[in-house]
RNA sequence: GGGCCCGUGGUCUAGUGGCUAUGACGUCGCCUUGACGAGGCGAAGGUCGAGGGUUCGAAUCCCUCCGGGCCCA
């Protein structure tokens, strides 16, 4: 094997290893700091990306990795041009998902053991969730400020949780109410309204006989929801609707449960929809509830807490509301009532998190007034910069959607204790004072003795917990030290996620942060797409699809996905995974791996005293040169518009097929030869090897730092690092249209010979006794005499002339054509 | 039902008014050349979903339709 040895006598493996390299850097970047915000600079301006703290499943997905990927390219970049970079990293630890896998792991239910018992068993498997998850972070070389960590599940976290919960609350935006809700009745909570999703599912749609009260006649609804027909209140027709005109006002006597309902006209009815008559019932839906506050009916709670009906269902209580909606028609049918059934393709809304269809319930809740805030927030979305553009209407269209306000209450153990109390005798709810805080009102005692409503003394704490929402809502304020808001902290700059949680993350933090502090928290958003697997679905477990970040990342180290990541697509775009891409990321660290090693013995040999004014440069160099800088400009600005892919594709282009491909091979005759131009040659190879090594930093940060401490550290580079380096400028004076002219011509004509060479099965190095180049035009003659020498040696030519005229082909002389530049090439293979 | 995004060689993809449409994977051919053979070089392969319109000029802008996806009701 041919060993190269470099100047600081390392020696320079063959190939490059990234299992030896990327941990080695991985350690020096946290010894040196390099990923350290630094609170004591208040020269350079500030960078803030808050980044959405994950769910500490125990596992980091391919989509976390493609999240985390742009975060931190973004980070790196910015530390390069001059930014002081605050890249924090929270764990969103609350919540159902983790109760559940408690439950598992133990094989126990949340109330066999006492709350306070099943929370210890939430927080140990938390931590070794977070310990599994932060090992795969740091081996993708995530650049993130480890000593930011914060855990929403901590008291110091949670304290704050609870200080803008009081705060809210004494503006007057959290207030305790009773209200329809959605209920989750598998989780037994309630959830809100983004918390549910629709799934398409194929329902019955049931026709169902009501008789008219004091006749012998029927009127025929039609439902999906049989079993909530002990909860019927009133039946509703379109006023147009001509058939049942006459009816309007009559009586009707609901089947099997036999109670009294009103037939009222209502515009919202569609008369389309099955027989036109619609029951309303509390609450089978949305609409439900809308026509029960604007017909001030009375609530019939017809479904519990676990989906079970109630007594007012009679001999159908306790049943689930699928054995009930059986045997309510069952029972129908028997009675001649159910008229007829037919299959209906219905959305269903179901909770986010286990897919069960959601019950809508009157409870007695903590809500944030959200409502209020629409105008606010629909304002604050536009002046976001969205990246892309579009994304902006998604929030929007959300926010001015709404038509309840967030419930923050859960019914749960495993999250942020709600800081009240009520009060035994009048219920009312007393609220902590912000001093107290963290506070668990289990434990702790109410910040008054005495109710102020009725002066009781006795309490009852809350139990409930708080939406996580409510955590990490704050994420923004709280990495800016809030409630002790440092100003260069806040706004943050970047607020990067996926599609998937636009309605969630990016509208709760922005209606919080203005609720709190009334600005908008985030200058801009940044969106990913969701990673789909090979088969072009979503990737997902149950699809078979599914691939973990672990594996991807072991075929050929973290900076290979990297790029998979950084080019899979555009921003905003959903991102195919496949092992190719990957591949293809470590065939270009390979490709320019070789090429840098090609280069290392001229970078070395290069005097430290040259002067670039003094050497003599060739075609191909002014070439290069003027590419290069065109191409520092060109990536700085897709990098300022967060177009990674278009980035990193320029810069793989212009590497592999410009620099190795042409300029590589056209430069080699003159090191080898002695060329007095070998000194051009050596600090041009130089220049394109620093220059894209800072420019590839960002997205293969391993890869980079091994080129720099090889090649250039404590020569080109001063720095220990080269994430500490500059950000390249690019040198307006280099980028030359002429030269670049000139380069084309000679790269195509070298690749017309090569092709030539090619055809004929003869070894790319082969000599060739003479190639004869004639022109249609002087110019483009001209402009090849200059370069001669460079094709000349390039192509291995014995003797090479250039001359305007028309080429005859012999025997011995072959004709090439190369039409863009009408020229003719006589090549002789001797 | 409404909104948004997308449709580009066999496959995935870049490209939002202008050179002969980008790149990757795959396919085929050649080459052990002094950076690179689990590599290199070269080649073949596309009516840019369909139709109509605007324009000197359209993958790109507008309209209609077809197909896919996401979100909402």
């Amino acid at each position: 094997m041919h060993q190269i040895w470099v100047g600081n006598l390392m020696k320079l493996p063959k190939t490059y290893n990234p299992d030896e390299v990327e941990p080695k850097w991985q350690k020096m970047w946290e010894e040196l700091g390099i990923n350290r915000f630094d609170r004591d600079d208040r020269e350079s301006p500030t960078y803030v990306i808050d980044t959405p703290p994950p769910y500490p499943s125990g596992e980091f997905h391919i989509g976390n990795a493609l999240n985390w990927i742009y975060f931190d390219i973004v980070a790196r970049y910015k530390r390069m041009r001059g930014f002081n970079v605050l890249f924090p990293q929270g764990w969103d630890c609350h919540g159902l998902p983790t109760e559940v896998q408690v439950e598992k792991k133990y094989g126990i239910k949340k109330n066999d053991l006492p709350p306070e018992k099943f929370r210890e068993l939430c927080v140990e498997l938390t931590r070794e969730n977070i310990a599994r998850m932060k090992e795969e972070m740091s081996s993708l070389g995530l650049s993130i400020d480890w000593s930011t960590e914060y855990r929403t599940m901590d008291p110091e976290y949670y304290s704050k949780t609870q200080l803008s919960f009081v705060k809210l609350y004494k503006k007057g935006l959290i207030y305790r109410g009773t209200h329809p809700v959605n209920w989750c009745p598998r989780c037994e909570t309630a959830i809100a309204d983004a918390e549910v999703e629709y799934e398409d599912r194929e329902g019955t749609l049931n026709y169902i006989k009501f008789k008219i009260k004091g006749k012998n006649e029927y009127l025929t609804i039609a439902t999906t929801r049989p079993e909530l027909l002990p909860a019927c209140v009133v039946v509703a027709v379109h006023p147009d609707d001509k058939r049942y005109k006459k009816y309007v006002g009559e009586e009707l006597e609901v089947p099997i449960f036999g109670q009294t309902v009103k037939l009222v006209e209502d515009p919202e009815v569609d008369p389309e929809f099955g027989t036109g008559v619609v029951m309303i019932c509390t609450y089978g839906d949305k609409a439900d509830v809308r026509w029960v506050a604007r017909y001030k009916l009375k609530v019939i709670k017809a479904i519990d807490e676990q989906g079970k009906l109630t007594e007012v269902a009679g001999k159908y209580s306790g049943l689930s509301t699928t054995e009930a909606k059986r045997e309510i028609i069952e029972d129908l049918r028997a009675a001649g009532l159910l008229e007829k059934q037919e299959k209906l393709q219905q959305s269903v809304g179901v909770c986010w998190r286990c897919k069960t269809p959601v019950e809508i319930l009157v409870k007695d809740q903590w809500f944030m007034r959200v409502l209020d805030l629409k105008n606010k927030a629909v304002e604050g979305a536009k002046k976001v910069k969205w990246v892309p553009e579009h994304m902006c209407l998604r929030l929007l269209d959300w926010i001015k959607s709404m038509d309840w306000d967030w419930v923050i209450s859960r019914q749960r153990i495993f999250g942020t204790p709600i800081p009240a109390w009520y009060c035994s005798k009048c219920h009312e709810p007393i609220v902590a004072d912000e001093e107290q805080l963290p506070v668990n009102p289990t434990k702790d005692k109410p910040p008054v003795s005495r109710c102020p409503k009725c002066g009781s003394g006795e309490f009852e704490p809350e139990t409930d917990v708080l939406d996580t929402w409510m955590d990490s809502s704050i994420t923004i304020a709280v990495h800016a030290g809030w409630p002790n808001l440092d100003h260069r902290l806040f706004p943050a700059d970047l607020q990067p996620n996926g599609t998937d949680i636009i309605r969630t993350w990016d509208y709760y933090l922005l209606v919080r942060h203005l609720a709190l502090l009334g600005e908008v928290p985030y200058k801009t958003v940044l969106i990913n797409g969701m990673v789909f697997g090979e088969d072009g679905r979503k990737m997902s477990k149950s699809l078979g699809n599914y691939i973990e970040t672990t594996t991807a990342r072991n075929m050929h180290g973290a900076d290979a996905l990297r790029q998979w990541a950084a080019i899979g697509a555009s921003p905003g775009s959903d991102v195919l995974y496949t092992p190719k891409d990957v591949e293809f990321g470590y065939r270009f660290l390979r490709k320019f791996w070789n090429a840098a090693r090609f280069a290392a013995a001229h970078i070395r040999s290069i005097k430290p005293d040259l002067d670039p004014e003094k050497l003599d440069f060739r075609p191909p160099d002014r070439w290069i040169l003027s590419r290069l800088n065109r191409l520092v400009k060109e990536v700085t600005e897709h990098m300022e518009e967060f177009r990674f892919n278009r980035a990193l594709r320029a810069i793989h282009t212009f590497t592999w097929h410009e620099f190795c491909d042409m300029y590589i091979e056209e430069i080699k005759h003159r090191l080898y030869g002695n060329d007095t131009t070998a000194d051009s040659a050596k600090y041009t190879l130089t220049q394109v090897i620093w220059t894209v090594t800072r420019l590839l930093a960002p997205f293969v940060p391993h890869f980079s730092e091994e080129i720099y401490q090889v090649h250039f550290a404590g020569k080109l580079g001063k720095e220990k690092s080269i994430h500490l380096t500059d950000w390249p400028s690019p040198n307006e004076n280099m980028i030359d249209e002429s030269s670049e002219q000139i380069g084309e011509l000679v790269n195509r004509t070298i690749s017309a010979i090569r092709q030539f060479k090619s055809d004929r099965d003869m070894a790319l190095n082969a000599e060739l006794p003479s190639v004869e180049i004639f022109a249609k035009d002087r110019e483009v003659a001209e402009k090849l005499k200059i370069a001669k020498e460079d094709i000349c040696g390039t192509v291995k030519a014995k003797k090479l002339s250039i001359r305007v005229g028309k080429a005859e082909p012999s025997a011995e002389k072959e004709k090439v054509e190369i039409p863009e530049f009408k020229l003719e090439l006589l090549i002789s293979m001797g």
